[in-house]
RNA sequence: GGUCCGUUGGUGAAGUGGCUGAACACACAUGCCUUUCACGCAUGCAUUCACGAGUUCGAAUCUCGUACGGAUCACCA
Protein backbone atom coordinates (compact mmCIF):
# COMPACT_ATOMS: atom_id res chain seq x y z
CA UNK A 1 0.00 0.00 0.00
CA UNK A 2 0.80 3.32 -0.82
CA UNK A 3 1.93 5.79 1.70
CA UNK A 4 -0.94 7.73 3.11
CA UNK A 5 -0.76 11.53 2.14
CA UNK A 6 -2.97 14.39 2.75
CA UNK A 7 -2.78 18.11 1.87
CA UNK A 8 -4.08 21.35 3.57
CA UNK A 9 -4.34 23.19 0.32
CA UNK A 10 -5.40 27.19 1.44
CA UNK A 11 -5.53 30.32 -0.81
CA UNK A 12 -3.00 32.91 0.58
CA UNK A 13 -5.22 35.27 2.46
CA UNK A 14 -3.30 36.26 4.99
CA UNK A 15 -6.01 35.11 7.35
CA UNK A 16 -6.88 31.80 9.29
CA UNK A 17 -10.41 31.50 10.59
CA UNK A 18 -10.72 28.20 13.08
CA UNK A 19 -12.76 26.22 10.79
CA UNK A 20 -9.50 26.23 8.37
CA UNK A 21 -7.17 24.95 11.00
CA UNK A 22 -9.64 22.57 12.42
CA UNK A 23 -9.70 21.15 8.59
CA UNK A 24 -5.60 21.28 8.36
CA UNK A 25 -5.59 19.30 11.86
CA UNK A 26 -7.64 16.82 10.38
CA UNK A 27 -5.46 16.18 7.36
CA UNK A 28 -2.28 16.41 9.61
CA UNK A 29 -3.74 13.77 12.02
CA UNK A 30 -4.84 11.43 9.11
CA UNK A 31 -1.68 11.70 8.23
CA UNK A 32 0.01 10.93 10.89
CA UNK A 33 -2.16 8.95 12.56
CA UNK A 34 -1.15 6.60 9.07
CA UNK A 35 2.57 7.63 9.25
CA UNK A 36 2.16 9.67 6.60
CA UNK A 37 2.82 12.88 4.85
CA UNK A 38 1.27 16.34 5.20
CA UNK A 39 1.78 18.37 2.47
CA UNK A 40 1.11 22.16 2.08
CA UNK A 41 -0.16 23.61 -1.67
CA UNK A 42 -0.95 27.25 -1.99
CA UNK A 43 -4.08 27.56 -4.49
CA UNK A 44 -3.43 31.23 -5.80
CA UNK A 45 -5.63 31.24 -8.97
CA UNK A 46 -7.25 34.04 -8.45
CA UNK A 47 -4.83 36.51 -8.95
CA UNK A 48 -6.75 39.20 -7.66
CA UNK A 49 -6.81 37.98 -4.08
CA UNK A 50 -3.11 37.44 -3.46
CA UNK A 51 -1.43 38.99 -0.62
CA UNK A 52 1.91 39.24 0.57
CA UNK A 53 3.76 37.58 2.91
CA UNK A 54 0.24 34.80 3.30
CA UNK A 55 2.68 31.65 2.49
CA UNK A 56 4.70 32.61 5.88
CA UNK A 57 1.86 33.72 7.37
CA UNK A 58 0.61 30.15 6.96
CA UNK A 59 3.88 28.79 8.02
CA UNK A 60 3.82 30.52 11.44
CA UNK A 61 0.05 29.52 12.32
CA UNK A 62 0.71 25.65 11.77
CA UNK A 63 4.20 25.76 13.38
CA UNK A 64 2.90 27.75 16.44
CA UNK A 65 0.25 24.81 16.19
CA UNK A 66 2.86 21.92 16.58
CA UNK A 67 1.79 20.66 12.67
CA UNK A 68 4.86 20.11 10.85
CA UNK A 69 4.54 20.52 7.30
CA UNK A 70 6.55 17.41 5.18
CA UNK A 71 6.45 19.20 1.79
CA UNK A 72 5.40 22.68 0.88
CA UNK A 73 6.71 26.12 -0.67
CA UNK A 74 9.27 26.62 1.63
CA UNK A 75 10.40 23.08 2.00
CA UNK A 76 10.16 21.44 -1.28
CA UNK A 77 9.78 17.82 -1.95
CA UNK A 78 9.79 15.93 -5.08
CA UNK A 79 6.13 16.93 -6.09
CA UNK A 80 6.79 20.83 -6.54
CA UNK A 81 6.54 23.31 -7.09
CA UNK A 82 3.51 23.89 -4.27
CA UNK A 83 2.34 26.84 -5.83
CA UNK A 84 -0.11 26.92 -8.55
CA UNK A 85 0.45 30.02 -9.77
CA UNK A 86 3.98 28.06 -10.92
CA UNK A 87 2.38 24.89 -12.06
CA UNK A 88 0.72 26.87 -15.29
CA UNK A 89 1.91 24.94 -17.69
CA UNK A 90 1.18 21.42 -16.06
CA UNK A 91 -2.54 22.87 -16.22
CA UNK A 92 -2.14 23.32 -19.45
CA UNK A 93 -1.02 20.17 -20.72
CA UNK A 94 -3.63 18.22 -19.04
CA UNK A 95 -6.45 20.51 -19.97
CA UNK A 96 -5.16 19.96 -24.08
CA UNK A 97 -4.79 16.57 -23.48
CA UNK A 98 -8.32 16.22 -21.89
CA UNK A 99 -9.47 18.25 -25.00
CA UNK A 100 -7.78 15.44 -27.67
CA UNK A 101 -9.51 13.19 -25.69
CA UNK A 102 -13.03 14.67 -26.28
CA UNK A 103 -13.38 15.29 -22.84
CA UNK A 104 -13.28 18.61 -22.61
CA UNK A 105 -13.90 21.41 -25.48
CA UNK A 106 -12.88 25.01 -26.27
CA UNK A 107 -15.49 27.29 -25.56
CA UNK A 108 -15.01 30.99 -26.73
CA UNK A 109 -18.94 32.37 -25.20
CA UNK A 110 -18.57 35.61 -24.38
CA UNK A 111 -18.94 37.04 -20.42
CA UNK A 112 -21.86 39.25 -22.11
CA UNK A 113 -23.28 35.84 -23.55
CA UNK A 114 -23.33 34.14 -20.05
CA UNK A 115 -24.92 37.11 -18.24
CA UNK A 116 -27.70 36.88 -20.64
CA UNK A 117 -28.08 33.11 -19.79
CA UNK A 118 -27.81 33.53 -16.23
CA UNK A 119 -30.64 35.85 -16.18
CA UNK A 120 -32.69 34.08 -18.36
CA UNK A 121 -32.11 30.76 -16.46
CA UNK A 122 -33.07 33.08 -12.79
CA UNK A 123 -36.58 34.59 -14.74
CA UNK A 124 -37.19 31.50 -15.21
CA UNK A 125 -36.34 29.97 -11.84
CA UNK A 126 -33.95 27.42 -12.90
CA UNK A 127 -31.06 26.50 -11.90
CA UNK A 128 -28.09 28.23 -14.57
CA UNK A 129 -25.98 25.21 -16.70
CA UNK A 130 -24.13 26.67 -19.25
CA UNK A 131 -25.98 25.38 -22.68
CA UNK A 132 -23.11 23.72 -24.18
CA UNK A 133 -22.96 26.41 -26.90
CA UNK A 134 -19.17 25.92 -28.30
CA UNK A 135 -19.52 22.08 -27.90
CA UNK A 136 -20.13 21.46 -31.56
CA UNK A 137 -17.57 23.87 -32.91
CA UNK A 138 -15.66 22.59 -36.29
CA UNK A 139 -11.99 22.54 -35.58
CA UNK A 140 -11.53 24.95 -37.97
CA UNK A 141 -13.43 27.18 -36.63
CA UNK A 142 -11.19 26.66 -33.62
CA UNK A 143 -8.11 27.60 -35.19
CA UNK A 144 -9.49 30.45 -36.85
CA UNK A 145 -11.05 32.08 -33.80
CA UNK A 146 -7.76 31.08 -31.93
CA UNK A 147 -5.40 32.94 -34.62
CA UNK A 148 -7.83 35.52 -34.83
CA UNK A 149 -6.78 36.29 -30.80
CA UNK A 150 -10.27 35.58 -29.58
CA UNK A 151 -10.35 34.59 -25.59
CA UNK A 152 -11.51 30.83 -24.79
CA UNK A 153 -11.65 28.74 -22.10
CA UNK A 154 -11.42 25.31 -21.57
CA UNK A 155 -14.54 23.78 -20.33
CA UNK A 156 -15.20 19.93 -19.21
CA UNK A 157 -17.50 18.13 -21.21
CA UNK A 158 -20.40 15.87 -19.22
CA UNK A 159 -22.37 13.07 -19.12
CA UNK A 160 -25.87 14.35 -19.56
CA UNK A 161 -27.57 10.80 -18.09
CA UNK A 162 -26.92 8.48 -15.45
CA UNK A 163 -25.81 9.20 -12.30
CA UNK A 164 -22.79 9.77 -10.41
CA UNK A 165 -22.16 8.09 -6.66
CA UNK A 166 -19.13 8.06 -4.23
CA UNK A 167 -18.27 6.91 -0.90
CA UNK A 168 -17.45 9.91 1.67
CA UNK A 169 -16.04 8.49 4.54
CA UNK A 170 -18.16 10.20 6.75
CA UNK A 171 -21.00 11.27 4.90
CA UNK A 172 -21.35 7.93 3.16
CA UNK A 173 -23.01 7.16 -0.01
CA UNK A 174 -23.73 10.50 -2.29
CA UNK A 175 -25.45 10.36 -5.15
CA UNK A 176 -25.62 13.22 -7.88
CA UNK A 177 -27.88 13.23 -10.91
CA UNK A 178 -25.39 13.60 -14.11
CA UNK A 179 -27.52 16.10 -15.87
CA UNK A 180 -26.91 18.73 -13.17
CA UNK A 181 -23.39 18.95 -13.51
CA UNK A 182 -22.50 21.84 -15.69
CA UNK A 183 -20.04 21.74 -17.89
CA UNK A 184 -17.48 23.67 -15.44
CA UNK A 185 -14.62 25.79 -16.56
CA UNK A 186 -11.23 24.08 -16.30
CA UNK A 187 -8.94 27.06 -17.83
CA UNK A 188 -9.44 30.15 -17.35
CA UNK A 189 -9.02 32.42 -20.60
CA UNK A 190 -6.12 34.62 -18.27
CA UNK A 191 -4.58 31.04 -18.92
CA UNK A 192 -4.96 30.08 -15.11
CA UNK A 193 -6.61 27.10 -13.90
CA UNK A 194 -10.01 26.92 -12.00
CA UNK A 195 -9.65 25.64 -8.40
CA UNK A 196 -11.87 22.92 -9.60
CA UNK A 197 -9.57 21.68 -12.21
CA UNK A 198 -6.35 22.28 -9.96
CA UNK A 199 -7.19 20.71 -7.55
CA UNK A 200 -7.89 17.34 -8.89
CA UNK A 201 -4.47 17.69 -11.23
CA UNK A 202 -2.36 18.48 -8.08
CA UNK A 203 -4.29 16.23 -5.56
CA UNK A 204 -3.22 13.60 -7.95
CA UNK A 205 0.33 14.62 -9.16
CA UNK A 206 1.40 15.34 -5.37
CA UNK A 207 0.00 11.86 -4.83
CA UNK A 208 -2.40 12.90 -2.50
CA UNK A 209 -4.41 9.62 -1.34
CA UNK A 210 -7.18 11.27 1.37
CA UNK A 211 -8.84 14.35 0.28
CA UNK A 212 -9.98 16.26 3.78
CA UNK A 213 -12.18 19.77 3.12
CA UNK A 214 -15.07 21.36 3.55
CA UNK A 215 -18.70 20.18 2.68
CA UNK A 216 -19.44 22.64 0.72
CA UNK A 217 -17.86 20.36 -2.13
CA UNK A 218 -19.57 17.40 -1.44
CA UNK A 219 -21.71 18.17 -4.42
CA UNK A 220 -19.11 18.90 -6.73
CA UNK A 221 -17.08 15.80 -5.73
CA UNK A 222 -18.87 13.82 -8.78
CA UNK A 223 -17.09 16.38 -11.57
CA UNK A 224 -13.59 15.93 -10.12
CA UNK A 225 -14.67 12.25 -9.91
CA UNK A 226 -14.89 11.99 -13.56
CA UNK A 227 -11.75 14.20 -14.18
CA UNK A 228 -10.14 10.65 -12.46
CA UNK A 229 -11.61 8.95 -14.78
CA UNK A 230 -10.60 10.29 -17.83
CA UNK A 231 -7.44 10.26 -17.05
CA UNK A 232 -7.70 6.87 -15.78
CA UNK A 233 -6.16 7.91 -12.13
CA UNK A 234 -6.91 6.24 -8.61
CA UNK A 235 -9.46 8.32 -7.11
CA UNK A 236 -8.45 9.32 -3.96
CA UNK A 237 -10.60 9.11 -0.56
CA UNK A 238 -13.18 11.68 0.20
CA UNK A 239 -13.33 12.69 3.69
CA UNK A 240 -16.10 15.66 4.02
CA UNK A 241 -16.39 17.79 7.50
CA UNK A 242 -18.68 19.85 8.31
CA UNK A 243 -18.89 23.48 8.71
CA UNK A 244 -17.97 25.26 12.10
CA UNK A 245 -20.74 27.66 12.98
CA UNK A 246 -20.64 31.44 15.08
CA UNK A 247 -22.54 31.52 18.58
CA UNK A 248 -25.33 32.80 16.56
CA UNK A 249 -25.79 29.60 14.43
CA UNK A 250 -23.94 31.53 11.55
CA UNK A 251 -21.48 30.87 9.50
CA UNK A 252 -18.04 31.98 10.90
CA UNK A 253 -16.96 34.80 9.50
CA UNK A 254 -14.69 37.61 10.66
CA UNK A 255 -17.63 39.42 11.27
CA UNK A 256 -18.40 37.79 13.76
CA UNK A 257 -15.63 37.83 16.27
CA UNK A 258 -12.52 36.42 17.15
CA UNK A 259 -13.02 33.55 14.29
CA UNK A 260 -9.37 33.49 13.63
CA UNK A 261 -6.37 31.89 14.84
CA UNK A 262 -4.52 34.89 15.48
CA UNK A 263 -6.97 36.73 17.31
CA UNK A 264 -7.31 33.70 20.08
CA UNK A 265 -3.54 33.77 19.89
CA UNK A 266 -2.89 37.30 20.04
CA UNK A 267 -5.29 37.47 23.25
CA UNK A 268 -3.07 34.77 25.04
CA UNK A 269 -4.89 31.60 24.23
CA UNK A 270 -1.96 28.69 23.95
CA UNK A 271 -2.05 26.94 20.52
CA UNK A 272 -2.14 23.44 21.92
CA UNK A 273 -5.70 24.32 23.69
CA UNK A 274 -6.77 25.86 20.59
CA UNK A 275 -5.77 22.87 18.61
CA UNK A 276 -7.62 20.15 21.69
CA UNK A 277 -10.55 22.15 21.14
CA UNK A 278 -10.86 22.69 17.78
CA UNK A 279 -9.94 18.57 17.76
CA UNK A 280 -13.02 17.92 19.85
CA UNK A 281 -15.26 20.38 17.59
CA UNK A 282 -17.06 17.97 15.33
CA UNK A 283 -15.42 14.85 16.61
CA UNK A 284 -14.83 13.09 19.45
CA UNK A 285 -13.00 10.20 20.86
CA UNK A 286 -14.20 6.59 21.91
CA UNK A 287 -13.22 7.24 25.86
CA UNK A 288 -14.53 10.50 27.60
CA UNK A 289 -11.16 12.49 27.92
CA UNK A 290 -11.05 15.59 26.37
CA UNK A 291 -7.89 16.79 26.95
CA UNK A 292 -5.47 15.66 24.42
CA UNK A 293 -1.49 16.48 23.08
CA UNK A 294 -0.47 16.30 19.61
CA UNK A 295 0.86 12.98 19.85
CA UNK A 296 -2.44 11.29 21.88
CA UNK A 297 -4.64 12.77 18.88
CA UNK A 298 -2.43 11.48 16.20
CA UNK A 299 -2.65 8.10 18.09
CA UNK A 300 -6.60 7.70 18.43
CA UNK A 301 -7.95 10.00 15.50
CA UNK A 302 -10.37 7.98 13.58
CA UNK A 303 -11.60 10.22 10.93
CA UNK A 304 -14.99 8.07 10.56
CA UNK A 305 -15.61 9.88 14.10
CA UNK A 306 -15.90 13.07 12.40
CA UNK A 307 -20.11 14.46 12.95
CA UNK A 308 -21.79 15.12 10.33
CA UNK A 309 -24.04 17.70 11.71
CA UNK A 310 -22.49 21.47 11.99
CA UNK A 311 -20.99 22.56 15.49
CA UNK A 312 -20.74 25.81 17.38
CA UNK A 313 -17.38 27.33 18.34
CA UNK A 314 -18.12 28.09 22.16
CA UNK A 315 -15.53 30.07 23.71
CA UNK A 316 -16.21 29.14 26.91
CA UNK A 317 -15.55 25.72 26.39
CA UNK A 318 -12.16 27.12 24.60
CA UNK A 319 -11.47 29.26 28.02
CA UNK A 320 -11.98 25.81 29.99
CA UNK A 321 -9.47 23.94 28.09
CA UNK A 322 -7.11 26.67 27.74
CA UNK A 323 -7.54 27.35 31.51
CA UNK A 324 -5.94 23.91 32.19
CA UNK A 325 -2.80 24.35 29.84
CA UNK A 326 -2.23 27.55 31.43
CA UNK A 327 -2.14 26.12 34.50
CA UNK A 328 0.32 24.32 33.78
CA UNK A 329 2.19 26.75 31.80
CA UNK A 330 6.48 27.68 33.62
CA UNK A 331 6.43 31.14 35.04
CA UNK A 332 8.14 32.48 31.87
CA UNK A 333 5.48 31.02 29.33
CA UNK A 334 2.90 32.41 31.56
CA UNK A 335 4.55 36.18 31.84
CA UNK A 336 5.11 35.79 27.67
CA UNK A 337 1.23 35.91 27.41
CA UNK A 338 0.05 38.49 29.91
CA UNK A 339 2.71 41.09 30.70
CA UNK A 340 2.28 42.51 26.95
CA UNK A 341 -1.65 42.83 28.66
CA UNK A 342 -0.58 44.28 31.36
CA UNK A 343 1.75 46.83 29.98
CA UNK A 344 -0.85 47.81 27.24
CA UNK A 345 -3.31 48.66 29.92
CA UNK A 346 -1.52 49.70 32.63
CA UNK A 347 1.39 52.03 33.55
CA UNK A 348 4.49 49.37 35.10
CA UNK A 349 7.11 52.41 35.05
CA UNK A 350 7.35 52.14 39.06
CA UNK A 351 6.83 48.10 39.13
CA UNK A 352 9.91 45.80 39.33
CA UNK A 353 10.10 42.76 37.39
CA UNK A 354 9.91 40.88 40.34
CA UNK A 355 6.64 42.27 41.51
CA UNK A 356 5.02 42.00 38.36
CA UNK A 357 5.97 38.20 38.40
CA UNK A 358 4.62 37.87 41.55
CA UNK A 359 1.52 39.41 40.10
CA UNK A 360 1.27 37.02 37.21
CA UNK A 361 2.16 33.57 39.40
CA UNK A 362 -0.83 34.16 41.52
CA UNK A 363 -3.36 34.35 38.80
CA UNK A 364 -2.07 31.76 37.37
CA UNK A 365 -4.90 29.43 38.71
CA UNK A 366 -7.34 32.57 38.17
CA UNK A 367 -7.29 33.28 34.27
CA UNK A 368 -8.65 31.47 30.88
CA UNK A 369 -6.89 33.57 28.66
CA UNK A 370 -3.72 35.81 28.69
CA UNK A 371 -5.46 38.97 28.47
CA UNK A 372 -7.52 38.23 31.07
CA UNK A 373 -5.47 38.97 33.19
CA UNK A 374 -5.83 42.58 32.96
CA UNK A 375 -9.45 42.65 34.06
CA UNK A 376 -8.66 40.23 36.99
CA UNK A 377 -5.92 41.93 38.59
CA UNK A 378 -6.69 46.29 38.19
CA UNK A 379 -7.61 46.47 42.17
CA UNK A 380 -4.02 46.77 41.75
CA UNK A 381 -4.00 49.40 39.44
CA UNK A 382 -7.07 51.40 40.47
CA UNK A 383 -7.77 52.97 43.47
CA UNK A 384 -11.42 53.18 43.65
CA UNK A 385 -14.05 50.79 43.08
CA UNK A 386 -17.85 50.43 43.39
CA UNK A 387 -18.26 47.39 45.50
CA UNK A 388 -20.86 45.10 44.24
CA UNK A 389 -24.36 44.06 45.92
CA UNK A 390 -22.85 41.55 47.30
CA UNK A 391 -20.25 42.96 48.77
CA UNK A 392 -22.05 45.79 50.41
CA UNK A 393 -24.72 43.54 51.81
CA UNK A 394 -22.15 41.84 53.34
CA UNK A 395 -20.05 44.87 55.02
CA UNK A 396 -23.17 45.50 56.70
CA UNK A 397 -23.34 42.76 59.28
CA UNK A 398 -22.49 43.30 62.71
CA UNK A 399 -18.73 43.56 63.83
CA UNK A 400 -17.51 44.01 60.80
CA UNK A 401 -15.56 47.51 61.79
CA UNK A 402 -14.08 46.13 64.65
CA UNK A 403 -12.55 43.39 62.46
CA UNK A 404 -10.93 46.24 59.62
CA UNK A 405 -9.88 48.50 62.97
CA UNK A 406 -8.08 45.14 64.44
CA UNK A 407 -6.79 44.05 61.58
CA UNK A 408 -5.67 47.64 60.62
CA UNK A 409 -3.88 48.40 63.69
CA UNK A 410 -2.06 44.66 63.17
CA UNK A 411 -1.01 45.65 60.24
CA UNK A 412 0.48 49.25 61.13
CA UNK A 413 2.97 46.98 63.65
CA UNK A 414 4.49 45.17 60.82
CA UNK A 415 7.94 46.00 60.43
CA UNK A 416 9.34 43.39 57.41
CA UNK A 417 6.63 43.14 55.08
CA UNK A 418 6.37 39.53 54.19
CA UNK A 419 3.86 37.28 53.49
CA UNK A 420 4.31 34.66 56.70
CA UNK A 421 4.08 38.04 58.85
CA UNK A 422 1.03 39.52 57.09
CA UNK A 423 -0.61 36.03 57.71
CA UNK A 424 0.29 36.32 61.40
CA UNK A 425 -2.05 39.72 61.42
CA UNK A 426 -4.51 37.83 59.83
CA UNK A 427 -4.36 35.22 62.87
CA UNK A 428 -3.88 37.76 65.57
CA UNK A 429 -7.07 39.96 64.35
CA UNK A 430 -9.09 36.33 64.60
CA UNK A 431 -7.93 36.22 68.47
CA UNK A 432 -8.13 39.67 68.80
CA UNK A 433 -11.70 40.52 67.15
CA UNK A 434 -13.39 37.05 67.80
CA UNK A 435 -13.41 36.88 64.40
CA UNK A 436 -13.13 33.21 62.26
CA UNK A 437 -13.49 32.03 59.06
CA UNK A 438 -15.99 34.00 56.19
CA UNK A 439 -16.04 36.74 58.96
CA UNK A 440 -12.45 37.20 59.62
CA UNK A 441 -11.23 37.02 55.98
CA UNK A 442 -14.44 38.98 53.87
CA UNK A 443 -13.95 41.85 55.62
CA UNK A 444 -10.23 42.12 54.93
CA UNK A 445 -11.02 40.99 51.34
CA UNK A 446 -13.53 42.90 50.47
CA UNK A 447 -11.99 45.91 51.89
CA UNK A 448 -8.30 45.39 50.47
CA UNK A 449 -9.59 44.15 46.85
CA UNK A 450 -13.19 45.24 46.08
CA UNK A 451 -14.24 41.98 45.79
CA UNK A 452 -15.23 38.75 47.57
CA UNK A 453 -12.85 36.27 45.32
CA UNK A 454 -9.27 36.36 44.28
CA UNK A 455 -5.91 34.50 45.07
CA UNK A 456 -4.92 33.88 48.64
CA UNK A 457 -5.41 37.20 50.90
CA UNK A 458 -1.98 37.38 51.81
CA UNK A 459 -0.35 37.10 48.80
CA UNK A 460 -3.06 39.87 47.61
CA UNK A 461 -1.96 41.88 50.63
CA UNK A 462 1.70 41.55 50.16
CA UNK A 463 1.69 42.35 46.58
CA UNK A 464 -0.53 45.75 47.41
CA UNK A 465 2.08 47.08 49.59
CA UNK A 466 1.69 48.53 52.93
CA UNK A 467 1.13 51.71 52.19
CA UNK A 468 -2.24 50.85 49.61
CA UNK A 469 -3.30 48.41 52.11
CA UNK A 470 -3.31 50.58 54.80
CA UNK A 471 -5.34 53.64 52.62
CA UNK A 472 -8.07 51.22 51.87
CA UNK A 473 -8.53 50.01 54.96
CA UNK A 474 -8.81 53.55 56.48
CA UNK A 475 -11.30 54.05 54.06
C1' G B 1 -36.44 27.20 -7.56
C1' G B 2 -33.54 22.29 -8.47
C1' U B 3 -30.18 19.09 -6.00
C1' C B 4 -27.40 17.40 -1.79
C1' C B 5 -26.66 17.26 3.47
C1' G B 6 -28.06 17.82 8.42
C1' U B 7 -31.58 17.94 13.09
C1' U B 8 -29.88 14.20 20.69
C1' G B 9 -30.48 19.71 26.75
C1' G B 10 -27.99 26.79 26.21
C1' U B 11 -23.06 24.54 23.87
C1' G B 12 -19.72 20.34 22.46
C1' A B 13 -21.31 15.44 22.39
C1' A B 14 -21.84 9.56 23.57
C1' G B 15 -25.20 6.52 21.40
C1' U B 16 -25.52 1.95 14.98
C1' G B 17 -32.74 -2.15 17.61
C1' G B 18 -33.19 -4.17 24.19
C1' C B 19 -27.55 -3.13 29.33
C1' U B 20 -30.34 4.56 27.92
C1' G B 21 -36.18 5.28 32.85
C1' A B 22 -30.20 9.13 27.14
C1' A B 23 -23.19 8.94 29.26
C1' C B 24 -19.48 12.57 29.66
C1' A B 25 -17.75 17.71 29.42
C1' C B 26 -18.60 23.16 29.19
C1' A B 27 -22.14 26.63 30.77
C1' C B 28 -25.94 27.56 34.27
C1' A B 29 -28.47 27.06 39.29
C1' U B 30 -28.33 25.79 44.39
C1' G B 31 -25.61 24.24 48.58
C1' C B 32 -20.82 23.47 51.05
C1' C B 33 -15.39 26.84 53.46
C1' U B 34 -14.20 28.02 62.12
C1' U B 35 -6.52 29.43 57.85
C1' U B 36 -10.42 32.54 53.85
C1' C B 37 -9.86 31.29 48.73
C1' A B 38 -15.07 28.64 44.14
C1' C B 39 -8.14 26.76 40.70
C1' G B 40 -12.28 22.77 44.86
C1' C B 41 -16.47 19.57 46.43
C1' A B 42 -21.75 18.09 46.30
C1' U B 43 -26.41 18.27 44.07
C1' G B 44 -29.74 19.80 40.19
C1' C B 45 -30.53 20.78 34.98
C1' A B 46 -33.61 16.48 27.92
C1' U B 47 -40.71 12.48 31.50
C1' U B 48 -36.96 12.16 26.00
C1' C B 49 -33.70 12.30 21.12
C1' A B 50 -37.28 18.43 15.28
C1' C B 51 -42.42 16.57 14.19
C1' G B 52 -45.88 12.74 12.24
C1' A B 53 -46.67 7.92 10.64
C1' G B 54 -44.79 2.93 9.68
C1' U B 55 -41.67 -1.72 10.62
C1' U B 56 -40.80 -4.50 15.31
C1' C B 57 -42.32 -8.12 21.16
C1' G B 58 -39.12 -3.65 21.60
C1' A B 59 -36.60 2.56 18.07
C1' A B 60 -32.81 8.26 19.55
C1' U B 61 -31.11 4.04 16.67
C1' C B 62 -34.50 1.04 10.50
C1' U B 63 -38.36 3.14 6.53
C1' C B 64 -41.40 7.00 4.61
C1' G B 65 -43.41 11.88 4.88
C1' U B 66 -43.45 17.00 6.93
C1' A B 67 -40.94 21.10 9.14
C1' C B 68 -36.74 23.78 10.04
C1' G B 69 -31.48 24.78 9.14
C1' G B 70 -27.28 24.68 5.96
C1' A B 71 -24.58 23.80 1.38
C1' U B 72 -24.46 24.17 -3.81
C1' C B 73 -25.97 25.92 -8.76
C1' A B 74 -19.18 31.78 -10.96
C1' C B 75 -13.54 32.65 -15.99
C1' C B 76 -14.02 32.33 -6.25
C1' A B 77 -11.62 28.91 -3.92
Amino acid sequence: MSKIRTRFAPSPTGYMHVGNLRTAIFEYLVAKHNDGDFILRIEDTDQTRKIEGAIDFIYNTLKLCNINIDEGPNNSGEYGPYIQSERLPIYQKYAEELVKMGKAYYCFCTEDRLEKLRKEAEENKVAFLYDGHCKKLSQEEIDERIKNGEKYVIRQLMPKEGVSVYNDLVYGEIKVENKLLEDQILLKSDGYPTYNFANVIDDHLMGITHVIRGNEYIMATPKYNLLYDAFGWEKPTYIHVSMVLGEDGQKLSKRNGDASFMDLYNDGYIPEAIVNYLVMLGWSPETNEEIFTMDELIKIFDPKRISKSPSVFDIKKLNWINAHYIKKLSIDELLKITVPHLKNAYDLKDKTDEWIKELVSIYQNHISYGKEIVEVTDLFFKNEKELDQECKDFMNQEGIDNTIKVFTSEIEKIEDWTKENINSAIMNTKEKANAKGKMLYMPIRIKVSYQMHGPELPDTIHLLGKETVLNRLQK
